[in-house]
RNA sequence: AGGGCUAUGGCCAAGCGGUUAAGGCACUGGACUUUGACUCCAGGAUCGGCGGUUCGAAUCCAUCUAGCCCUGCCA
């Protein structure tokens, strides 16, 4: 069935209506920080809302605000919205039309609409009144237009420190609505632009700029966050006092949240600053830096943006429908291999000594594009130490056990038979027979093996594994650093299959009974260094 | 003299006055299975509460309740 929002159904009525022949949307980021799968949401949304209808998005900066921003994030951006197969139209930025902005903004000042005023922040903060008081008028509300303009003059050329002064806008005081309550338009920053450099002293407030901005590009509908529904009528007051010919409709959703997970800029950075992860790309962290390292795919994280749907509830999504979507898309993507995390070695007694076969096995049976590889099988393999119990726990139990009999996958029947221990009587060694029988393939079907296991053989190679959970746990605490999970990364070391010797950094496999993974970029080929992250575990119905 | 917004099964979410109230995720059964995976079948809501309008309301009106946002020279 067709996705369906309320957005979409805005912009079909507009377009049936005749009010827009082209949908424009943009994605505006400030360039401030890195990318995380919460501003995924915006751009797949602006994105998709735009292409459904044969429209196309902007990719607009809103470098506003010099003192936070810098080209490095702007590069980041890109690249994350590049990763994630998104394509801009445009790629622009607030201060391109800084001098438009300027222009709008004398307009402003000779119609009688906005006006420079020397109170500083905290007197600013007084006259604004709070929610019960209405403000009152800065006494340099009634300034001449002419006082205004050269004023206004003199804040562009630099005559003033920053702080003394502001334009603003002549509104309402007493407005129930704060942002209506004569909103700041313009202040004075000495601070180095990352594109202007030294040219301005002065730089637009993000309500008077963005509005200028959505309406210079000719954007139909300026799509954003519920927060900003209170900012709406000043949108609207400066695209009409400003005169712009386009005049852009905003429209508010709710933003995305995931379960167990923070998109908290401020924590993010806490996360990689007191070293709780390795980075900004750490596996675990929800960055696009970090979903690409751990193996996530855009396309699996775009359909899941997608379903998720847009409304103007703000919701919390569960952490489970993300790695269903993985699982999806992975599905057919990835070759099935067999990797042991767990070893526990066992010997099959019968077999021949210095004697190695080879059995057959599909990469991906439900993608024959993959093929098979030959996998050797000899007296010594390797399997899961949870794989096995001595007893059987219950009827249930479809693995391995003292008399029971398991296929090893692609392989043979294989039949417990003794269990040597240590000294501390710690299971470390099966001894095992198998039956010529059984092999995989041959059709044998006189019984049922008691389950089928994966397994590795002796040319095995060893691996890292890293297997992450959610960073934060629902313990019913309020704060994020009571909630981390300590057991957020687990590393451990086991062996993969010898036809995995020659993978390469991203790949991603689904390795049987275990999940699926990636080869992260700390890996070494060469070097024999093979590091894998779980993406995500398979679906389980076990239970114990 | 506060204002704005929201409320549909555990989660997300369609629905726009007449439908047995879509779908996905989760969960529970069962089938299948050389992955306890996949796949397949089956299972659950009367729509925040109370009134009203109407032949008919999740959809319209009123009211109540709950939650979120707004008093940066941030975006």
């Amino acid at each position: 069935m067709e996705r369906s929002n309320f957005i979409k159904t805005i912009i079909k009525q507009d377009i049936e209506s005749g009010k827009h022949e082209t949908i424009i949307t943009r994605y505006p980021p400030e360039p401030n920080g890195y990318s995380h799968i919460g501003h995924a949401m915006g751009f797949i949304n602006q994105y998709y809302l735009a292409k459904d209808f044969g429209g196309y998005t902007n990719l607009r900066f809103d470098d506003t605000n010099p003192v936070a921003e810098d080209t490095e994030f702007v590069d980041g951006i890109k690249s994350d919205m590049e990763w994630l197969g998104l394509k801009w139209k445009n790629l622009l930025f607030a201060s391109d039309y800084f001098e438009e902005m300027y222009d709008r903004a004398v307009l402003l000042i000779k119609k009688g609409k906005a006006y420079v005023c020397d109170l500083n922040s905290e007197e600013i903060r007084k006259y604004r009144g709070d929610l019960q008081t209405p403000g009152k008028n800065s006494p340099f509300k009634d300034r001449s237009v002419e006082e205004n303009l050269r004023l206004f003059e003199s804040m562009r050329n630099g005559e003033f420190k920053e702080g003394t002064h502001v334009l603003r806008a002549k509104i309402d005081m007493a407005s129930p609505n704060m942002n209506l309550r004569d909103p700041l338009l313009y202040r004075i920053l000495f601070a180095h632009h990352h594109r202007t450099g030294d040219k301005w002293c002065i730089y637009p407030m993000y309500d008077y700029a963005h509005s200028i901005e959505d309406a210079i590009e000719g954007i139909t509908h300026s799509v954003c966050s519920l927060e900003f529904e209170n900012h709406r009528p000043l949108y609207n007051w400066v695209v009409a006092e400003c005169e712009m010919k386009h005049i852009p409709r905003q429209i508010e959703y709710g933003r995305f949240n995931l379960t167990n997970t923070v998109t908290s800029k401020r924590f993010l950075r806490k996360l990689v600053e007191e070293k709780l992860v390795s980075g900004w790309d750490d596996p675990r962290m929800p960055t696009i830096l970090g979903l690409k390292r751990r193996g996530f795919t855009p396309e699996a994280i775009t359909e899941f943006i997608l379903d998720i749907g847009l409304s103007k509830k703000g919701g919390v999504t569960e952490y489970a429908m993300l790695e269903q979507y993985l699982r999806q898309d992975l599905k057919l993507k990835a070759k099935r291999p067999m990797a042991v995390l767990n070893p526990l070695k066992v010997v099959i007694t019968n077999y021949p000594e210095n004697e190695t076969e080879y059995v057959t096995g599909v990469w991906n049976q439900e993608n024959e594009e993959f093929g098979s590889r030959e996998i050797p099988f000899s007296r010594v393999v390797y399997i899961e130490r949870e794989d096995f119990l001595e007893e059987k726990p219950n009827k249930k139990w479809k693995r391995l056990s003292l008399g029971l009999e398991v296929r090893l996958r692609h392989a043979y029947f294989i039949k417990c038979e003794e269990i040597i221990r240590d000294n501390e009587g710690n299971i470390i060694e099966l001894r095992c027979t198998y039956d010529v029988e059984t092999k995989s393939g041959s059709g044998f079907s006189e019984r049922k093996p008691n389950g089928t296991i994966h397994w590795v053989d002796a040319t095995a190679v060893k691996a890292e594994f890293r297997l992450y959970d959610v960073l934060l746990l629902d313990n019913g605490k309020e704060e994020y650093t009571d909630r981390m999970n300590p057991d957020s990364l687990k590393v451990i070391n086991g062996l993969i299959e010898s036809s995995l010797k020659d993978v390469n950094k991203y790949d991603q496999f689904q390795f049987i009974r275990n999940g699926f993974f990636n080869v992260d970029v700390d890996s070494n080929i060469e070097e024999g260094l093979y590091i894998f992250n779980r993406i995500v575990p398979l679906k389980s119905a076990f239970r114990k």
